[in-house]
DNA sequence: ATACGACGGTTTTTT
DNA sequence: ACCGTCGTAT
């Protein structure tokens, strides 16, 4: 062994439990760790990194696999502070792992050298080009719309099922253009060839082809000795395919989930996984870590009552480490409104009582389940920042930049050209058709073909693009032409200029004005275009600073910007997806009614019901002191809140008795099933509901 | 013919 | 927020 340290520089392997320093230690063979929540996943992860690099292993024959960057940079910091040498670790997301392999490996795959990544918002655009070439869009019958498609699309491609079946099971009300959907999809990897770009489930898919070939397989899996992969429970039948590809070429595997915290199956990923792996792994060592350092007992016991409803299940019992706690809170509310005041009631009673808002929670099943709340915050001057949901590479001002950027890099990008092209005032979809046609019908070169082994002669295309431009301007309205030149004269700069900073920085010029005269809230938007010339100043080629941006969107211009000062304090406000991973003291968990958990287009099969009840499980393991869930009696059908419809719900089918036992029921005063504050009846259940009516 | 504003309707969750 | 439709202005 290289280097032995002695007991004294190992004081982090003294710190774990038992179980946690079992599976940080272990050799030979698979190794699944069930880590519920709370119980030291990250700790004992990087423990185990920490000390496979004390044992000897190279570090960077380390492959550290996880689902977001945010994951994979944390872990890879806090192994660095237990042990330095595992500096060189190599962590990222399957998606940017894939993406450096794809990119060294391009000429077997078939792609062009520069060949550019499209985010889920560029995909949905071309099978809407798709979609609208075929007379989808005018058709008679309703066709499904560009992100449904892209949904069939990925879950297709993710769960590598037919896409008979994927319609049957997800999609049937899209069964009478099942022939026509299958056409499509055809067409769209034949038109993602041509365009030289790949989309994100490509990247797995060639990664894994990559992976499985006799000859590159062996090679890619002898650059490690060691993959370990973070929530396993969240992995597709794609991802499975990666580790045993990498297993069956001699990579020793480690993987570590929680069963009870599968909430991704839309994207293909299935529970099923991790509860097969010692079948599919064999010799597999199953660690399972079921002390919670997190929460107190009371909110573990409802969060146990809720998971044992579960069918299939790795058996778990979270104990709290630490002593005492309050039970959780079932709050009854006459509405949403009602809903958005009692939590705003109780976050600031909480700060009242010595707790920083930066220490609460609102969780929610959509992210606009809280736009209520959100006026309500907005009134009472309380700061909050909001996670999932709208994401900012979502908004149109910025797709316009990263469009503009495309198009510096590449000038056959059609869909960033058409979008570019409609940002000029008077310049619509027909001119912009027009515009298009003449300038690919522009004299060619050679080397502009996508499948050029090289692909470094995609640049020396673009000039003729951009020079078929005087051309191109006489087919669009005459009052556009003026503002449309500024827009070409800023890409013919941006294009020859190589550096992402200042070639970022030449677009934001043109950009920024149009962008100013587009929205009323223009200026705001400016200050998002400013941050990403700052992130573009960080990042040397610029065809990398896109990448980045496809493979790790930033949350919001707040992750763009510099870290927060840490005098400011504000509420977290997020979807339970995205609060995956993450605690506070105080959590409140929104509209937990019958329709919204389970929400009502997901209690279909068992399969989906159980996965809801996984996600009202992960936001209740949010909480480390007080849990609260909220029960609004009567809800708007219309997330709006536009017109007045609305239904009268149940609790959700999830709170159980069991469930309720363990927690505090609370009508307010103001329920309308409680008028004037009459004694408070919890005994009886009262459902109202016209429901039988709509058969 | 084309662009654009107004208006009504909408199967979540996201790497 | 987006999408499709329709009426009006250019």
């Amino acid at each position: 062994m290289a280097v032995v340290a002695d007991r004294g520089e190992r004081y982090w392997l003294d710190e774990l439990n038992d179980e946690q320093r079992a599976a940080a230690t272990h050799t030979g063979g698979p190794l699944l760790i069930l880590a519920g929540a709370g119980t030291g996943k990250t700790t004992t992860l990087c423990a185990r990194v920490a000390w496979l690099v004390a044992e000897g292993v190279p570090s960077e024959r380390i492959l550290l696999l996880t689902f977001t960057r945010r994951a994979s940079r944390e872990m890879l910091q806090r192994a660095r502070g237990l042990v330095p040498a595992s500096a060189r670790v190599l962590g990222g997301t399957f998606h940017s792992v894939a993406h450096r392999l794809v990119r060294r490996h391009a000429a077997a795959l078939g792609l062009p050298g520069g060949f550019g990544v499209l985010d889920a918002g560029d995909a949905a655009d071309v099978l809407d080009l798709l979609r609208e070439e075929a007379g989808h869009a005018k058709s008679r019958t309703r066709f499904p719309k560009k992100g449904t498609l892209l949904d069939i699309y990925s879950r297709t491609v993710n769960a590598q099922l037919p896409l008979s079946g994927v319609i049957a099971e997800h999609f049937p009300w899209v069964e009478d253009h099942r022939e026509a959907i299958s056409a499509l999809f055809r067409e769209y990897t034949t038109r993602k060839k041509a365009l030289g770009v790949v989309d994100l489930d490509d990247l797995l898919l060639m990664w894994r082809a990559l992976a499985r070939d006799e000859v590159i397989g062996p090679r890619l899996a002898s650059s490690f000795d060691h993959v370990l992969i973070d929530e396993y429970q969240d992995v597709n039948g794609l991802q499975v395919d990666l580790a045993q590809a990498l297993a069956g070429f001699g990579c020793d595997i480690t993987v570590v989930g929680d069963d009870f915290q599968a909430i991704y199956g839309f994207r293909s990923a299935s529970a099923g996984h991790i509860l097969d792996f010692p079948e599919q792994f064999p010799g597999t060592r199953v660690v399972t870590l079921e002390r919670n350092y997190r929460s107190t007992q009371p909110v573990l016991d409802a969060a146990n009552e809720l998971a044992a409803q579960a069918t299939r299940a790795f058996p778990k019992r979270l104990r709290a480490d630490r002593p005492g706690g309050v039970r959780p809170a079932v709050i009854h509310v006459r509405d949403q409104g009602a809903e958005a005041e009692a939590v705003a009631d109780r976050i600031l009673e909480a700060r009242e009582n010595g707790s920083d808002l930066r220490d609460q929670a609102v969780l929610a099943r959509t992210s606009h389940d809280s736009d209520q709340l959100e006026l309500e915050l907005l009134r009472r001057k309380i700061p909050y920042v909001k996670y999932g949901g709208l994401k900012y590479l979502e908004a149109a001002h910025v797709k316009d930049f990263v469009a503009l950027l495309r198009l510096a890099d590449n000038g056959g990008d059609e869909i960033a050209w058409f979008r570019v092209l409609q940002l000029v005032e008077g310049l619509g979809p027909a001119s912009a058709r027009k515009a298009m046609a003449v300038m690919a019908g522009a004299p060619r070169d050679l080397a502009e073909s996508p499948l050029d082994e090289m692909g470094e002669g995609r640049l020396a295309a673009v000039p003729d693009r951009l020079a078929a431009w005087s051309e191109a301007r006489e087919v669009i309205p005459s009052g556009a032409r003026a503002s449309a030149d500024a827009v070409i004269a800023a890409l013919v700069v941006a294009r020859d200029e190589q550096r992402a900073g200042p070639r970022a920085e030449g677009l934001r010029e043109v950009l920024a004005p149009l962008v100013r005269a587009r929205y009323p809230d223009g200026a705001i938007r400016v200050q998002d275009l400013d941050q990403l010339v700052a992130a573009a100043h960080q990042v040397g080629d610029p065809r990398q600073f896109v990448a980045e941006l496809v493979l790790d969107p930033p949350q919001s211009s707040a992750d763009l910007a510099q870290p927060p000062h840490l005098d400011e304090d504000y509420l977290t406000l997020s979807t339970i997806h995205s609060a995956k991973g993450l605690e506070w003291d105080h959590v409140h968990v929104l509209a937990v009614y019958d329709g919204n958990f389970p929400a009502c287009m997901s209690a279909g099969t068992s399969e989906q019901i159980d996965e809801e009840r996984r996600l009202l499980y992960v936001g209740m393991t949010r909480a480390r002191r007080t849990l609260s869930m909220y029960v609004p009696v009567r809800y708007h059908h219309r997330p709006r809140g536009i017109d007045d419809a609305h239904g009268y719900g149940k609790p959700s089918r999830f709170l159980t008795k069991a469930v309720l036992a363990c927690c505090d029921v609370t009508r307010l005063p103001d329920d309308p099933l409680n008028p004037r504050g009459a004694p408070i009846v919890t005994a009886r259940r009262l459902s109202v509901s016209p429901d039988s009516l709509f058969d």
